[in-house]
DNA sequence: CGCTGCTTTGAACAACTTCAACTTCTGTGG
DNA sequence: CCACAGAAGTTGAAGTTGTTCAAAGCAGCG
C-alpha cells in the first residue's frame, strides 16, 4: 500500500520536516543521521491541525499508524464495557501515540485532541521495515518504546500506592519537567486537561483533586486559576510527592 | 540480509534450543523461519536454574540483557526511595523480562525468582542488531514490547478504577488464563506469590487480600488452601472482575 | 519441638467517595 | 455586547471502602 500520490505540495509543509523540527530530540528521529532522517522524513504525513475533541483514533479502529504530537496535547483513553472512561495518558508535543496497538492491530483505546493540535502520522508497516534498515530508527523506536513501559511502571506505583495528596502533587511535576524540556517554563504552564480528565487519570474523585488544588494554594505550594497553574515551591511539592509514608513490609530476603 | 551460516552444532545443545522448545510461540522466536531461528539460538544463553528468592538483577544494575523465562516465576518490583517494595508483575514462563531498562540504560526494578526458575539470558546488543536482519524477529520483540505497555494499560485500569474484590478477581483470572495458555489447568493452580507479593502488587493491603479469599471460599466461588487454588465458579469471578459499577461520568463529546 | 514468618481475623480508624447544593466559567444567540 | 443555559469547578456533610493496629492461628524448618 505505498501511497505515491504527493505532488504539488505548498513549502510550508516542507520546512515543516523532521530535520528542521524542533521535538528531533525528543521524538522518532533522536540519534539518526542527516540522510537517513530524509529517508524517515519521506514516510512521515504531516497532518492538518485537529480542533479540540477530534479523535486521532477511536477504540476497534485498524492499527494503521503511530502518531507524534507536534503541538498541543492528546489524551488517551479506554472506554470500558459499560461505556465508562478511563484515561490512561496524556500527551504533549514530541510524544508518540499508538504503540500499544502494535500486538492486537486494532487500537484498545481512543485518543482526543485536548487542544488544537497538529500530529505526524507514520504508517506503520512503512516505519517497521524502515527501522530494518536504519539502525538508529529501531533503537530509538525500541528506546520509546521501553520509555512507555518504564512510564507506566511509575504511573502503576503512583496509582498502587500513592496517596491522593502525592498523586497530584506528582503529577504537577511531571507536566512541569515535561514543559520544561519543551523549552516551556517550568514554574508556570496551562492545563490542557479538565480536572474531571486528571481525576480520571489519577484514579481519583474530581472533588478530591478539586480540594487538592485549593489546599495547595492554602498552604502557598502554587497558584491556581482556573487552569493556569504557578508553582511556587517545586521543592516542597516534590517532597509531598515523593511519598515519606512510614510504611515497614519492605523488600525480604 | 540473509545469513546463511548455519554449520555443525552440538547436539545437546540443539535440544534445549528455541526450535525445540514448547514457549515458541509466546515468546521471541514466534513467527520466524527455521533458519534464522538457528542465529537466535547462538545468541540465546540458557541459564542454570536460579533457586527461590534470587535475583535476576537488582535496580542499578547495568542493562545488558533481555530474559526469558523457561520455567518457574519471578517477580519484578520497584524499591522507593524510603526502602519500600512496590510489586511491578509477576512472569510466568515464555515471558520477557527487562524491556523497560533499555531507555535508561540500567535497572530500574530488580527482579527475583518466586520458585526453583530456569531463564535464557539474551544479549541485548546482540538482540538488537539481529533484529535489524531479520525481519521478523524485529516484528515480535516489537510486539512484545507492545503486549507489555497494553498489559500495563489494564493494570493501570484496575488500579486506578476497580474495588479490591474487582482487582483480586482480575488476578485470579489472569493467571489462570496464563496458565491455560502454558498448558497447564485453567482451573487449579498453585500460586507462586506470598499474600503479601500479591497485596503489594494489586495496590492493597494483606489484610484486605486474605479477606477476600476467605469470602471468596464462603461464596463458594473457589477453593483455597494456603497457595493452591481451585476455581469454582471462573464465570461469576468473572463478573466481579468486569466491574459492573454505576460510574456515570462516561465519555463526552 | 519451638522458633520465625506468613496468614487470618476482629475492631477502630482514616482517606477518599458520594451526594447535594452552590458558584463560576464558557460560549452561543438574541 | 449582554444575557442565558449548560458545563465545569468548588465546597460541605455524610457514608464506604479499605487501612491500620493488635492479636491469635498455622506452617515449615532447623
Amino acid at each position: 500500500m505505498g501511497n505515491e500520490k504527493r505532488q504539488i505540495i505548498d513549502l510550508s509543509q516542507v520546512k515543516a520536516a523532521c530535520q528542521s523540527c524542533s521535538l528531533q530530540e525528543l521524538c522518532l528521529p533522536y540519534g539518526i543521521g542527516p540522510e537517513d532522517l530524509a529517508a524517515l522524513d519521506q514516510i512521515v504525513k504531516r497532518k492538518r491541525p485537529l480542533s479540540r475533541g477530534a479523535h486521532v483514533y477511536r477504540t476497534g479502529d485498524p492499527f494503521r499508524s503511530v502518531y507524534a504530537v507536534r503541538s498541543g496535547a492528546v489524551k488517551t483513553y479506554a472506554v470500558t464495557d459499560e461505556g465508562y472512561e478511563h484515561v490512561t495518558g496524556f500527551h504533549l508535543p514530541g510524544e508518540l501515540l499508538g504503540l500499544d496497538a502494535i500486538i492486537r492491530g486494532e487500537h484498545t483505546c481512543s485518543a482526543r485532541a485536548l487542544d488544537t493540535t497538529s500530529l505526524c502520522e507514520i504508517p506503520f508497516d512503512q516505519l517497521e521495515s524502515l527501522a530494518g534498515q536504519i539502525r538508529g530508527l529501531q533503537r530509538q523506536l525500541l528506546r520509546l518504546m521501553s520509555q512507555e513501559i518504564q512510564q507506566d511502571e511509575e504511573l502503576l506505583l503512583l496509582l498502587g500506592k500513592k496517596t491522593a495528596e502525592e498523586r497530584l502533587a506528582t503529577f504537577l511535576l511531571s507536566l512541569s519537567k515535561r514543559y520544561s524540556n519543551l523549552g516551556y517554563s517550568a514554574m508556570e504552564f496551562n492545563l490542557s486537561m479538565s480536572r474531571n480528565d486528571i481525576a480520571n487519570y489519577l484514579g481519583l474523585a474530581v472533588e478530591t483533586v478539586s480540594r487538592l488544588f485549593t489546599r495547595f494554594q492554602d498552604q502557598g505550594l502554587l497558584e491556581v486559576q482556573n487552569r493556569y497553574i504557578r508553582l511556587h515551591e517545586p521543592r516542597a511539592l516534590r517532597l509531598l510527592a515523593g511519598g515519606q509514608h512510614g510504611s515497614d513490609d519492605a523488600a525480604r530476603a
